[in-house]
DNA sequence: GCCAACGTTGGC
DNA sequence: GCCAACGTTGGC
């Protein structure tokens, strides 16, 4: 079965215009165990990812990706001279891991996180009530809900 | 640039 | 295993 996610990145670091333009990237430095998991558990090829642009003025859905290839290891994590390296991740034992994602498309309008809170069918997403997780799952409905407020 | 929220670390 | 200190995220 399908699932749905939002990824967050910065702007300023990797936008969806360089998403679009790289066509494929690897989402590295992901340093958070929790979507750490939904990386190397959950994720499978082919789910759609909300783009989400974080730090951003506004903040908002910017564009969608899908997942080219599941979770592997972040070798990020064993580079020293990379700002991501985590003396404690070994290649015989990898801490951390990435997972591929390939633009699919920008939407036509950034849908501002503003916007996101004012749709009451979003109430319960984990976005508006965990700021801070970088990975997060977005159910069915909530994907469809922001896609349908792109044309609004 | 500030700072609240909150995940992670480390001393005990 | 608790919890204070620390570091980072991310909205404003």
């Amino acid at each position: 079965m399908k699932n749905y996610w939002l990824m967050k990145s910065e702007p300023g670091a990797y936008s969806i215009d360089d998403l679009e333009k790289d066509t494929v990237t690897f989402w590295d430095g992901v340093r958070n165990f929790q979507a750490r998991n939904f990386m190397r558990d959950t994720m499978q090829q082919g789910d759609l990812v909300l783009f989400y642009h974080s730090n951003a003025k506004p903040p908002g859905v910017a564009g969608i990706a899908k997942v080219v290839k599941t979770g592997y290891p972040d070798s990020t994590a064993l580079d020293k001279k990379n700002k991501h390296f985590d003396p404690k991740s070994s290649k015989e034992k990898p801490i951390w891991y990435m997972v591929d994602i390939a633009f699919v498309k920008k939407l036509k309008r950034l849908i501002s996180l503003d916007e996101l809170k004012k749709n009451p069918d979003l109430k319960n997403m984990i976005l508006l009530k965990r700021s801070r997780l970088s990975v997060q799952p977005v159910t069915k409905q909530e994907f469809e809900a922001i896609i349908a407020m792109e044309s609004l």
